[in-house]
DNA sequence: CAAGCATTTGAATCATTCTTCAAAATCGAT
DNA sequence: ATCGATTTTGAAGAATGATTCAAATGCTTG
């Protein structure tokens, strides 16, 4: 069968493992069996090193927004100007397909967040660094002279992270006409008026 | 117990329990018990009106749209000139406080959209009759003279209606600082950018 | 008020999932 | 190689939930 694994390792395979079957059968639908199946071991393993499997799914959300926070973060560095910042972050938070395993992930927390005050606040904290992360563009931007900023940086900011939440939940829901590109280009719309910034592209 | 009922009346009586049940425990996780005892029933009575407990909870979520979605046309009725219709309109589409029953039956669709169809084109259409809700007002308001609008209607109107999800997420999980009032203050903000209008409270 | 129909119960059955645990397998260290 | 500790299995038992259905209940109508 499956090789033994280091302790470390397993717990990793298994937040992994977690994460797709929450995928596939919803946080509230996750079964022991089904991320056991999806870590190819049996239900007796998983209990072994998770005895309690709500933390375990816990876990497997907290990976999933700090993987999907980070891969935001690294994008952004990669950046020059704060234009090219600003159009590349609205990017990054919008799902690239419907089937986009980080934004799913977190739209699954959406309904459960009323209900567990852990994951309220997972999805909160998470929330409020994204708009500190637009903050910090925005910020720069008009410290540069780039930028003209209509109202405050963090009503901005805000908006801009709503509008990205939003768009994600529509994509993932298959919206007919609202795909990636013009959910961007929505919420570019509404960054371009605030910023007084035509943000093409650069480079 | 329970007093006998006419079939129509049962099944009325069942969506509204399974709306509570849904609330309680999430539309994943709802169980057949679950629905009976908000309905004060036993789980065979349940199987004898609904013999498939998810088109039940389907027709749940369909009847709780629909009761939102109708709440917020009558408030609009209510209203004359269309800058109050807006400022309405944008109240009428948050949640009350973070247990608002409306906005948190729609938040528990957020996940299961993207595994179900169903559930996806209810919670699209939803979103598409919105925006026309808003763009009706905000094209009425462009006529009179009293918006002069910054882009097409239809992308303002996505965006208030992507907005106002937004944060009726942000609310239901108990965003410290985030509330109806903060909200509701967000998104203003943003629609007066984008009408022209100071959007003051009249009469 | 009795007959007939629709509704509900309650209990039995079946299926699924969780939990436990002894035995087996695997690995690392000596 | 062997020992000892860790990991995994597989099977058994307990718990929970779904499903079925005969019997009971309560309307409604004639």
């Amino acid at each position: 069968m499956s090789a033994r694994k280091s302790r470390a390792d397993r717990r990793v395979d298994l937040i992994e493992a977690a994460r797709r079957a929450i995928l596939r059968h919803g946080t509230q639908g996750v079964h022991l069996n089904h991320v056991a199946e999806e870590a190819g071991l049996t239900s007796g393993a998983v209990l072994y090193h998770y005895p309690d499997l709500g933390e375990l799914l816990v876990e497997a959300h907290h990976a999933g927004m700090e993987r999907f926070y980070e891969l935001r973060v690294k994008r952004i560095a990669q950046c020059g100007d704060p234009v090219q910042k600003l159009v590349v972050t609205v990017r990054s938070g919008l799902p690239v397909g419907p089937d986009d395993p980080g934004v799913r992930l977190l739209n699954e927390l959406g309904g459960a967040a009323a209900r567990n005050r852990v994951y309220a606040v997972l999805l909160t904290t998470l929330y409020d660094r994204q708009v500190a992360m637009y903050q910090s563009i925005l910020d720069t931007g008009a410290a540069l002279g780039v930028f003209t900023l209509i109202g405050d940086s963090l009503t901005i900011a805000r908006n801009l992270v709503a509008l990205e939440d939003a768009y994600g939940y529509r994509i993932t829901a298959r919206h007919p006409v609202i795909g990636p590109d013009e959910a961007a280009e929505l919420i570019l719309s509404y960054a371009r008026t605030v910023t007084g910034n035509p943000l093409e592209a650069t480079g």
